[in-house]
DNA sequence: CCGTATCCAATAAGATACTG
DNA sequence: CAGTATCTTATTGGATACGG
C-alpha cells in the first residue's frame, strides 16, 4: 500500500528532462511555493504557517512539510532549550529558488485581473518591498525602516539602492510602521492614508520611504 | 449550475494579494507554465502540444488553454487561407514570464533527484540553451548554429556571449545539429558522443559550441 | 497548545472512446 | 485534426478525533 502510494506520485510527476518540469515536480504543488516563501526570512512552526497561509488544511501542510523535506528543500528540527518547539525551515538550495519565484509575483502584479487589496502576510509584505523597491529612487538613501505587524517584527535596511530584510526586533530605526501587513501595504502600495496605520520615528523618512516602490505598470 | 462552478474555481483560488499567489491562479495549475513554455518561441497547434507536452490528455489541454486564454495569457487565432489553421499563441504580457519560468528550470536543474536522460521537447532544448549559456565562454563568437530536431528546426544565434532563438528552417547556418531532442541535449549537455546525432557544418564549431553550457552545480 | 491521523464530500486530473 | 463526452482515479479541503 505504501508501494501503491508511490506508485500514484510518480504518474502525477511530468517526465521530462526540461528543467522546469522538474521545478514543477518539487514544487508545483498546491502551496508548495508559498510554504517557501513564508520559510524565506527563517525558520517557522507549524502553526504560524497555519495562520498566515490563510485557507490550507492542518493535513495538506503536513503532507507538503513532509514531501518537501524528502526533496531536500525542508528542514524539521527542534529549537534548542528551553524554547525546544518544532520549526520548519528551508534548506540552502531552496532560499536560493526564493528570488525566482519573487519574480514571479512581480510578473502576476501586472495583471489586470490582479487585487491587490485582498489580505497578505508579513513575509509577502517584505518579499514584495525587496522585489519592487527602484534602484534609483532609493539611490542615496541609507535608513533602517522598521515594521511590527501583528506578531511579527521586521527591520529593513535601505543601502546602495537595494533592501536587505531581517526578521527582528526594529530597535535603532529611523522610523517604524505599525499595523497589519495588509494595512500597511495598503499605505506602501496602495496610497492609502497614514492615518490607517501607525507610525513611529522621522515621518518624513516614512513619507519617502512609500515612494520608494513604483508598482509595474499593468499588462493589457 | 455555471454559477455554482465559478463558485468553486473560487474557492481553489488562494485569496491573498501576494504576487505570487496571483501568479499561482494564473499559472500555477497543473500543464499551464509548460504550455506558456511550448508557446515561448511562437504560436503551436493543439496536436503539436498534445504531442509535445508527453503526458497530457486531450481534455485538460483544452480545459487550460480555454483558462489561460480566459486570464489573457493565450490567444487562440486561425492562420491565414491557404494554412487556415487553428493556432494558439502566448500574449506578449505572457512572454515576459518566460524568462521566469526558465530561471525556475535552471534552479531545479542543481537538483540531486534531476534525472537529464529523459526525454526533452525540443522548445526544452533550445530554452535550456539560452538559459544556460556562459557568457564568458561565448565571448568573441559570432556563429549562426542550426537544429532539424524532428519536424522542428530553429535558428540559434551566438553573439555578444547570448543565444538568440528563432523558428525556422536553417539556412546559412554555420553548423546544422540534426537528431531527437533529447539525443541532442545527450551530446550539448550529457557529454554523449558526436555519433548519436548528425552534424553538418564546421565540426570545430560544433566541438566548441557543445563546451558553452556548464550545467550549474548540483546542490547538496 | 502543537501536530498528526482519519474520514468525508467536492474537484481536478487521467484514460478512453467518439464526433464533425 | 481538433476537440467533446464519459467514466475512473487522485487530490484537495474541512471536520474531527487522537497523542504529546
Amino acid at each position: 500500500m505504501q508501494l501503491e502510494k508511490l506508485t500514484q506520485q510518480d504518474k502525477r510527476r511530468y517526465d521530462d528532462a526540461c528543467g522546469l518540469a522538474h521545478a514543477l515536480d518539487l514544487l508545483g504543488d498546491r502551496w508548495s511555493m508559498l510554504i517557501i516563501r513564508e520559510l524565506a526570512y527563517g525558520p517557522r512552526r507549524f502553526s504560524e504557517l497555519k495562520t498566515d497561509l490563510q485557507g490550507i488544511s492542518a493535513n495538506v501542510l503536513t503532507q507538503r512539510l513532509g514531501e518537501l523535506e524528502g526533496r531536500g528543500l525542508v528542514r524539521k528540527f527542534k529549537l534548542p532549550p528551553p524554547a525546544s518547539v518544532q520549526v520548519y525551515a528551508a534548506s540552502e538550495w531552496a532560499l536560493e529558488a526564493v528570488p525566482v519565484i519573487a519574480s514571479l509575483g512581480r510578473w502576476a502584479a501586472r495583471s489586470p485581473l490582479h487585487d491587490p487589496t485582498l489580505p497578505m502576510s508579513h513575509v509577502s509584505l517584505l518579499m514584495s518591498l525587496q522585489t519592487l523597491i527602484s534602484p534609483e529612487r532609493a539611490q542615496g538613501i541609507d535608513a533602517r525602516i522598521g515594521f511590527r505587524l501583528g506578531d511579527a517584527s521586521y527591520v529593513a535596511t535601505v543601502r546602495e539602492g537595494a533592501l536587505d530584510v531581517d526578521r527582528r526586533e526594529p530597535e535603532d530605526c529611523d522610523v517604524t510602521f505599525i499595523g497589519s501587513p495588509t494595512d500597511v501595504a495598503a499605505v506602501i502600495h496602495g496610497g492609502a492614508p497614514f492615518g490607517i496605520i501607525q507610525v513611529e520615528g522621522d515621518m518624513d523618512l516614512a513619507q519617502r520611504f512609500v515612494t520608494l516602490f513604483p508598482l509595474p505598470p499593468k499588462a493589457t
